[in-house]
DNA sequence: TCAAAGACCTAAATCGATTTAGTAAGTGGA
DNA sequence: TCCACTTACTAAATCGATTTAGGTCTTTGA
């Protein structure tokens, strides 16, 4: 009885259909060969409408087990405008999917990624999508078996569902920029990070993107005609890089940055030294950070595909079947930084 | 019986502690008066730790109508670097307050809008918070009263619970730094846009903002330079009207922009001049955009208190007394470019 | 004419908790 | 010895759904 503003429930639907709830229930969710006559139906239907009737999720949750609620569980993710597109890819798949997300940050520590997991099991979530904000091996606690867990940008050893950007692709692509450019021999290369392309710990696919620019050097048989080690990839970094650099060679004719914060160094470093971008110097990047469209020229920069690696995590969340790990393919934004 | 892995429920921790779930719910949840025995609560304590016990939040929800969760939706702010510190505010208030956030888009249609808030009320959620990027009056369809609405950054005439930063107090601590440098004869203003110091519906804040900085014009008895008019806030509008006023007017000395956006547009048109930042020319600015750090010198803004909005929204979520208008004070962001 | 076969619908158990009303045993006072 | 209190606990209803195992009729077939 809808006494007062209650939500109306079930049972007032069938009571203002004159049937049981179970027959109310049977015909909203569409069960086939209940045996429900049409007239049934279509009164079942009509005062689910007249009442506004909208099932309660947390009963239906509560008898089938599925709660239509996946928990996104961040390494900071979402605080940080570099990455919230991961979020927002999966934001999308799962309104399709008529599912929620809860979201969960772990600040950064193991304690906090495990009361994440645990609040979000405590809330029944069909599954579990533990994101990072770089790439890298996390460490996680145990998680009962029944719940699906989707590695976003992340690897875990103990599960292979994996979602991440296909790096080596993406270093290819950036090399190749230079290279149909015609760019062959002045290439240098800034921020080479021994760290990064041996410990596999420390960041996962940043030593991919390596190996995809090393692999079209070797096709076309070229070798950077330096390679400036950076410890740090900031654009303080990125400008004395390039400075020492070309202060001492005037030889240089192209710069491949290992990511965009370098290359804002560099800009101000070739600024600062009266060369022209792209005229004097050609510049590719990574990462595709917001302030490559405010440089001017606008930087060329490979960028990581977030959105699409997010809606490919609810994706995955929602499948029976099991996948491994996933590459998405880096997306190319050209700017004018490319003679 | 706890039979294969299935999480344990309040019935198993009642049966190895040997007594009624009507009494393993009253100890754990530390229910006075109940009249349980100091052996009793041991028991089951020891029980609920052995086995690992958590509540199902669902079921726990079910009963007693708090699901410990806050609808969350947003007109695109989660996607946004611009205030995904609104979020983060939020996501820490509400993990201290064992509360988990349900995040939502609406993709900025009214339709998403409603369709967000309705999933939000499908899954029983004890208060939404709406909060929309740019301050703005937003449209909301009818929800119960029965849930508590707080608005983040947004107005609405049905909902007096809002939380906004306090533009006034931030135009004025903007236009004070100025001030404060010395100057006042001859600072133009950069962005003045009459739509939006008269047109609430667009903008309530930042009418507010530029009221700020005109009550310390007045109390100073300053008057601008100069005001130039621009419809749109972003770079290449600060980059001509910087160029226009300063090729025909050689006096001035300090730019207030109304936002970092116009204030890089700014940068670069001084840099072509030849004008040094803050010798020659110094500027402060509103946002405290990320790039205003990467710009040498690094940018003088007065920036929105979104981390410290969306933890506000939560406690106000959770408070019981009915709060108005909250404003939020903005931060000042101390960098180099006034003299 | 009677049983078997549909056709149409409902009772009741269940999910995992909370909470009220009540019961059983023990204690103390007269 | 009996009644009134405590003390220590439990039975059962409840939240709002789903779902299985029936239960009535009416129809049909022989």
């Amino acid at each position: 009885m809808p006494e007062g503003r209650r939500r109306p429930t079930l049972a007032d639907v069938a009571k203002d259909a004159g049937l049981s709830t179970s027959a109310a229930s049977l015909i909203l969710n569409e069960i086939p060969d209940s045996g429900l006559s049409d007239d049934a139906k279509k009164r079942v239907f009509d005062s689910a409408l007249k009442l506004g009737y909208r099932p309660n999720r947390l009963a239906k949750a509560l008898k089938t087990d599925v709660t239509g609620t996946i928990g996104f569980v961040s390494d900071s993710v979402v605080t940080t405008r570099f990455a919230s597109g991961l979020i927002n890819g999966a934001l999308k798949a799962a309104s399709i999917a008529d599912q929620v997300l809860l979201v969960l940050e772990t600040m950064g520590t193991e304690d906090g990624m495990r009361r994440s997991i645990e609040t979000a099991l405590d809330h029944q979530v069909d599954a579990i999508i533990i994101a990072a904000m770089q790439a890298k091996a996390i460490r996680l606690p145990k998680i009962p078996k029944s719940t699906k867990v989707i590695l976003l940008n992340a690897i875990n050893p103990n599960y292979s569902s994996t979602i991440l950007p296909d790096e080596f692709q993406g270093g290819s692509a950036a090399m190749n920029i230079l290279v149909e450019a015609g760019f062959s021999k002045n290439i240098a290369l800034i921020g080479k990070n021994a760290d990064v392309e041996t410990n596999s710990y420390r960041s996962v696919t940043v030593a991919k993107r390596a190996a995809g620019i090393r692999d079209v050097c070797n096709k076309n048989q070229i070798k950077f005609r330096s390679e400036v080690v950076c410890e740090n990839w900031e654009p303080a970094d990125g400008y004395s890089a390039v400075r020492n650099l070309l202060e001492s060679d005037k030889k240089v004719e192209a710069l491949i940055c290992m990511n965009d914060r370098l290359a804002i160094g560099a800009y101000r470093a070739l600024r600062e030294m009266g060369l022209r971008i792209p005229e004097d110097i050609s510049i590719v990047s990574f990462d595709h950070d917001d302030f490559g469209e405010l440089l001017r020229p606008t930087l060329t920069t490979v960028g990581l595909p977030y959105e699409k690696m997010g809606e490919k995590a609810v994706l995955m969340a929602n499948s029976t079947e099991e996948e491994n790990e996933v590459l998405v393919p880096m997306p190319l934004f050209i700017g004018g930084s490319v003679r």
